[in-house]
DNA sequence: AGCACGCCGACT
DNA sequence: GTCGGCGTGCTC
């Protein structure tokens, strides 16, 4: 008899510790188990097993409660290998997460606990030669020796007929087997082009390579070379036999380096993304779990790949905040890749030609190695960035989105023939919808957030819970029927470009014009067919996009990143600025681009004008330093929760307390309302901890979290986040 | 989380 | 009198 201690699916605090079960056979651990809890039947996953003698009677005498036995056994082999069951655990301490969403977070969704529906293996019919003595007709014997030559073929990529084949298996020369493939959610052209270095990119992977084991900050400019650098490093671990991890922001916005590395290392790279079908997705973590290949390329969660002895873990854009997961377990991808490499003496590099403040001030500090490329590969000049102050158009009663630079700027390149990218600097297409009568603008019910109007659809939604309208026809305040859009939104800007410029063909490019699969590759494949001239779109164009054409990027408003109340909105708007800014000029053509502002003294404006890294970090650091922001602290974002807004702020100030009362060297901002204070009906205020040592912090909010999360369940919720990216 | 049990308001 | 609201408690 054994005793099976089981982690149950939920992913919530109540829940996370383990429940006893009792099983006839050993299991082993790390694999999933049908269970039965409560009323219902679940899934799984077995922490720890230990054999008894005792018979249930007894047990149940010692415990005081009645056991169940385990229904059924759901995989041969554990999911996770020892190191990665020890990071489940590690990860839940570090994120105070339920260990069950910290599995589920490792694994793709097949494979999680919690997935009813299995996608299973896909199979496909082959034909194998048994036999190739016997075939009687010229035409058979040449059917057999091309399959001689192309051993287990598809069946349906055979040239001969399928009664010729039929008859070569009754005779018994071929079989015609069901064999497992892989998806293939990329198409295959393997050829190893010889990379020519750089003197400046072979120094840094020399560099790199000799210096084992420690994390190596790569500063490049966009079009340094970085990428080069990347496959000359994988390309040398894979002669060594290790295993590489090559980590990309979003996939679907940087289908580049997924395509690049294909190219060079064809089918040793198993691809890891979101956007890859649940099929695909099990597939390929299934090639990496077999070994069958030896480089991952993936977005923040490939960070768990089952790979064994890594040799490097590469994050490119290491600066992008897509590297922090926002949904519980709250990680920092880097600070994971960094653990992983500990454990396999595994070197780290982190690549951005805009690092992350704190990676450079590592990096200077001396905890990183700090390497450079700062000139572009083929010594091509950066482009020219034009900063237009957006308070002279207004003195000059231009109240038009576009400057006259800009309107100038847009014609000449569109009249050349050559293309443009325009950045809308803004989430989404926010626009809302005011009464021209009363003033009344139209909000949700559940959350404090203005609705918005999608137009298209006749529609006003909500951008955080359900909650959907059709267009009213009357004020619900006064009964007027004047109603307008506020805010320009993408969709606004197109219909004004096409009526602004002459010849001009907009191809928008947001969240609602790519939402289907590969939309977004559609659009950008028409884009450079040259179907449009103008690109339009918010953050996401800023990404990786490199269209040979476009000579000119404009920025309609590089303010609304400066004005949000976060201490990384400098940090934010420099590295947009930069990363927009190197669209332009990709060519063989000069680049140009036009920033509008009404802060055009603003140094995160100007150095990015200027391409200025060390003086943007420099400037930066002082005020993070006079505010005592990161890097000059660490810092943990708390948010209490409830439904019931008269207890919210009596616990907010009790969390306070007790973490003044339990903890050192902190300084404790709030408790305050979070920027959305009602979101889908429950009421949120905010921590914030800045703190330097973090033991006695991880343990006050350790004591917070039983006590809030465990015990005092369904009237006031904790949520923790170390590291926090965004606070709304 | 999910489900049952239990204790109070508006209905055939 | 009963159907069903959601508050509370429990799951090995």
């Amino acid at each position: 008899m054994y005793i099976v201690k089981v982690l149950v699916e939920h992913p919530v605090h109540s829940l996370d510790t383990t429940f006893d079960y009792l099983s006839h056979e050993p299991l082993l651990k790390g694999i999933r188990v049908w269970i039965r809890f409560g009323y219902q039947k679940i899934i799984g996953y077995v922490e720890s097993i230990e054999e008894t003698v005792l018979s249930q009677e007894e047990l149940e005498k010692q415990v005081g409660f009645h056991y169940q036995y385990i229904i059924d056994v759901i995989d041969e082999e554990p999911l996770l290998n020892e190191e990665l069951q020890d990071l489940a655990n590690q990860l839940s301490r570090m994120t105070l997460s339920p260990r069950i969403s910290c599995l589920q977070a490792m694994l793709p969704t097949q494979l999680k606990p919690a997935s009813h529906q299995a996608v299973g293996m896909k199979t496909q019919l082959c034909v194998e030669v048994i036999m190739d003595q016997s075939a009687k007709t010229v035409k058979q014997q040449e059917c057999l020796s091309f399959l001689k030559k192309h051993p287990d073929i598809p069946l349906k990529e055979v040239p001969y007929s399928r009664a010729l084949l039929k008859n070569l298996e009754k005779q018994g020369c071929i079989q015609i087997i069901e064999k497992e493939v892989y998806r293939q959610p990329f198409s295959m052209t393997h050829q190893a082009k010889h990379i020519q270095l750089t003197v400046q990119q072979q120094k840094v992977v020399d560099g790199i390579l000799s210096h084992q084991g420690r994390v190596a900050l790569l500063h490049g400019v966009t079009g340094s070379g970085k990428t080069e650098v990347y496959l000359t490093l994988a390309a040398h671990y894979l002669k060594n036999n290790q295993a590489v991890m090559m980590l990309v922001p979003e996939i679907s916005l940087t289908p580049m380096m997924v395509e690049v590395f294909r190219e060079r290392f064809g089918d040793q790279v198993a691809i890891l993304h979101s956007r890859l079908s649940q099929g695909e997705k099990y597939d390929e973590y299934r090639r990496i779990k077999r070994q069958e290949v030896k480089i991952v390329v993936g977005a923040r969660s490939a960070v768990f790949a089952p790979l064994e002895n890594i040799g490097i873990i590469i994050l490119d854009e290491e600066h992008d905040p897509s590297y922090k997961q926002e949904s519980k377990p709250r990680y920092l991808t880097s600070q994971i890749a960094k653990i992983r490499a500990k454990t396999h003496h595994a070197s780290v590099v982190l690549g951005s030609a805009t690092p992350s403040l704190e990676s450079y001030a590592r990096a200077l500090k001396g905890i990183y190695d700090l390497y450079e490329l700062p000139d572009r590969i083929n010594q091509k000049p950066l482009p020219h960035v034009e900063i237009v102050d957006m308070i002279q158009q207004t003195r000059q009663h231009n109240y038009s989105l576009f400057s006259i630079p800009m309107k100038q700027s847009i014609q000449t390149t569109i009249d050349k023939g050559e293309q443009v990218i325009l950045l809308l600097n803004k989430r989404g297409y926010a626009t809302y919808v005011q009464c021209q009568d009363c003033g009344e603008v139209l909000k949700c019910p559940h959350c404090d957030v203005t609705l918005t109007d999608h137009r298209s659809e006749h529609k006003l939604k909500c951008h955080y819970c359900e909650y959907m309208i059709d267009y009213p026809r009357v004020c619900p305040h006064c009964g007027s029927t004047h109603f307008k859009s506020i805010g320009y939104g993408t969709q606004k800007i197109e219909e004004e470009i096409e009526k602004l410029f002459h010849g001009a063909k907009v191809l928008r490019y947001d969240v609602d014009t790519t939402r289907q699969k590969n939309g977004h590759l559609k659009l950008l494949e028409k884009f450079r067919n040259k179907e449009a001239n103008i690109l339009l779109g918010t953050q996401m164009i800023a990404k990786g996009l490199d269209f040979e054409d476009v000579t000119f990027v404009g920025v309609l408003n590089a303010d609304l990143s400066l004005n949000v109340p976060d201490f990384r909105a400098s940090e934010r708007t420099f590295q947009l600025l930069c990363q927009v800014s190197g669209r332009s000029g990709r060519g063989q053509k000069q680049g140009h681009v036009i920033i509008q502002t009404y802060n055009p003294d603003h140094y995160a404006i100007t150095c990015a004008a200027k391409h200025d890294y060390v003086s943007f970090f420099h400037q930066e650091m002082k005020y993070r330093q006079v505010a005592k922001y990161p890097p000059y602290c660490h810092m943990v974002s708390i948010l209490i929760q409830s439904k019931q807004e008269k207890w919210i702020h009596q616990v907010a100030m009790d969390v306070k307390n007790y973490l003044q009362t339990h903890s050192h060297q902190t300084i404790i901002l709030g408790p305050a309302k979070s920027t959305i204070y009602k979101m889908q009906d429950i009421y949120r205020e905010r921590i914030l901890v800045k703190f330097l040592n973090s033991k006695d912090i991880y343990e006050a909010l350790n004591n917070i979290n039983d006590y809030y999360n465990k015990q005092q369940k369904g009237k006031v919720r904790i949520v923790c986040d170390f590291n926090p990216y965004s606070q709304i």
